[in-house]
Parts: structure tokens; C-alpha cells; sequence
DNA sequence: ACACAACCGGAGTCCGACTCACCTTATGGA
DNA sequence: TCCATAAGGTGAGTCGGACTCCGGTTGTGT
């Protein structure tokens, strides 16, 4: 919608307190919050809503996409800062960390991990560059098994983000660990 | 609704048609065939099926809950022909064949495996048992690493069963080897 | 200051799951 | 065999939620 002209402010505002409603809305438990609810928190009609994202589905990408972008600077500062397989190690758990900011966004991280919507091939490209980023580091040091890409990577962990349940958290951390050792070298044992 | 009388004869009937219906609308893909849809195909209306299921969601765990008891005969099946390890991958194998025979398949096979909805609870323990069986198994011959439960490594297969993208099986297949690799005891790289 | 393009509001439309008041029929006892 | 009756079936209607549309409002370039 924009590109052609540089938005005018209150439509640009508007368009932020949109984007901020549905955040906190996700974030404080209601995934599904309905549109009105939604436009209700940022002041405006939900005409504004569907004049700024084409559906429900893309105003959820859009927030994603924004919480997914951050997330993806992260391999950089990890691989600076650790070996290759401990970064990546590293990684898989700031991701399940990042999960458990609220039920809301892990059903939007799986959304994006697990489905084929063209609305989340974005999100997607990010974070299996990201960790493709990981993955090469690691088979170039010689740490991590060749032939698994990001994509097929990123896979897997929609299983881990989407968990729900009770106690998930250690269940992720747990499934964490082995697909951790599947991917390395001459793997050993970890409890 | 039964326990108390045995249903009668065109009750009965209705149902079992109903549940054809649905894993037929299922099978050829269209995995969120409308509720008149399904009742059409049975030949019967939309009142008769709420007669017997409580609600959509109902009907699609029971065809479902069919589906995965039949898959869960598999386990015995396969200790009793393989070493417990190789039973294992061969089962983590079958099930990715098994969410290959349609997209309403692998798709209700991710939610029983990937969400806490209570219609689920059956279908999911029942899966879980099964693999309990082989990680025992396993870890009774000390192939397997123990501390992991069915239940938490569902949670992972629900990543894999969720893959709908062209060329999913592929992934499905690398994604299981190395599940199955970060499992055994002093695993080593496969490739 | 003016024109007009962009924007906003919110009642209304559409669609799909689910309900309910009434009709039909299997069943088992006389 | 036939009837009484409760179980079962029907489908128009309700309800809820995403999405649309057009008349009124407001920012912006000249």
C-alpha cells in the first residue's frame, strides 16, 4: 500500500497504534483477540484496521515479522561471542526463551515455522538465514554435520514453539538438547 | 450419549457414515470441509451430526483418534522384528509416511500432537504410550539415552507432521534422523 | 485559503459453526 | 400384528466474527 507516497502522519500513527495493540494484545495471553477488540485498543474503527493490513492474518505477520527481525540479530553477536556448535546451542534456546513471552506469540512463531501461508515466507527466510548463518559456521569449524539446512531446521523447532502445555518449557529445553546432539559431530550422550 | 442404551439401528448408521464422510473429505485434501459438506456427503443433515458429535472439532478427533490407534499397533509389531533402536527410527519413519496420505490428515495429526485441546487427550496419550514403548525399550538395551519421555518427543514429531511445503518429506525424513540420532547413546554422525 | 486526495468510522454483509422446535421412525411389549 | 413412545432426524434460524463500503472528515501541496 505505501512505496508510492511517504503515508501521511495520522495514517502512519494510526498504523503504529495498531501494530502496538495487537503486540500487547498477543502478549498479555489473547492470541485470537478479535479485530474490534484490537482496533477498540488503539482508538480506532476497524475500517482503519483493514485500510492499513488486507486481512487479520497480515496485521499477526506484520507484528512477527517485527519480533522475528529482532530475534535474527542475535547469530551475529552469538557467533562473536562462542564456537560455532555452542552458539548455535545457544541460539536454540534464546528462541525458546523468546517463546515464552506469552501464548500468543508462540502460536505465531509456529505459524510462521510450520505452514506454507505466503504471508509468513518472509519471517521465514529470516530466520533460516539465520540459521544457515549458525549451521555453516559450525560445519566450517567442523563441530556441526553437513547437509541440514536453516529451513529444515527451522522445521523442527515449530514443533518446539508450538508447545503449550504445562511445564513445555522444560520439554522444549529437553527437545532442544537432543536435536542439539543430533546435529553435531561424533555426539555423545547428555542426560 | 450411549453406555445407557445400545443406539439404535439407523443411529448407528448415520454415525458411521458420518465418520466415512469426513475421512473421505479428508483424505482428498479438503481439510476444513464445511460441516454441511460433510453431512451432505453422509446423506444425512447438519442436526444428525450434531446429534452425534458435540462439535467439528469432535468428529475430526474421533476419525482421527481411529487413524492414530491404528498406528499405535505398529510398535509391537516392530520390537518383535527389529532391535529396539531400529524399531524406533522405523516407527518415527512410518509416521511420517503415514501424515503423507493427506494434508486434513497431517494436519489434525499436528494438533493432536502439537496443542493441549482436551478433544485431543486420548489420541495424544495413546501416541505417547506407543513411544514409551520404544524409548523403554531402547533404553532397557541401552541404546537408547534415558530421561525422555513419549510425551515430550510427540511434541517434536508435531514440528515434522506439521510440514506441508513441496518437498516436505525430504525435510521430514533429515529432521527424524537427526531426532533419532540425538537419542541414541553415543551416537555418531550419519550424514 | 482552497481543492482534493487520503483517511476514518461503523453500520451492514457474508459466511460458517451451531441450535431448536417439530416431524419421522425404530423398537419392544400387548 | 399393531401401538405407544422415546430415540433419532431435519433444516431454517441464530449467533459470532471477519471483512466491506460509502459518506463524512482531515492532512497537504499550491
Amino acid at each position: 500500500m505505501p512505496s508510492s507516497r511517504p503515508l501521511r502522519a495520522d495514517a502512519r500513527r494510526n498504523r503504529e497504534a495498531l501494530l502496538t495493540a495487537a503486540r500487547e494484545a498477543f502478549l498479555t495471553g489473547d492470541a485470537d483477540a478479535h479485530v474490534e477488540e484490537i482496533a477498540r485498543r488503539a482508538g480506532v474503527a476497524v475500517g482503519t484496521l483493514y485500510r492499513h493490513f488486507e486481512t487479520r492474518e497480515a496485521l499477526v505477520a506484520e507484528v512477527y515479522r517485527q519480533e522475528v527481525a529482532e530475534l535474527c540479530a542475535a547469530p551475529a553477536r552469538l557467533l562473536a561471542d562462542h564456537a560455532p556448535d555452542e552458539a548455535l546451542r545457544r541460539f536454540l534456546l534464546l528462541l525458546v526463551a523468546h517463546s515464552a513471552v506469552g501464548k500468543g506469540m508462540a502460536e505465531a512463531l509456529e505459524s510462521i515455522m510450520a505452514t506454507d501461508s505466503p504471508i509468513f515466507d518472509d519471517a521465514r527466510a529470516e530466520m533460516a538465514r539465520a540459521l544457515d548463518e549458525l549451521l555453516a559456521a559450525g560445519v566450517a569449524a567442523g563441530a556441526i554435520r553437513p547437509g541440514v539446512s536453516g529451513r529444515v531446521l527451522l522445521r523442527a523447532l515449530g514443533g518446539i514453539c508450538g508447545m503449550r502445555a504445562k511445564g513445555w518449557e522444560d520439554d522444549a529445553v529437553r527437545i532442544t538438547a537432543i536435536l542439539y546432539d543430533g546435529l553435531r559431530l561424533g555426539a555423545a550422550s547428555r542426560g
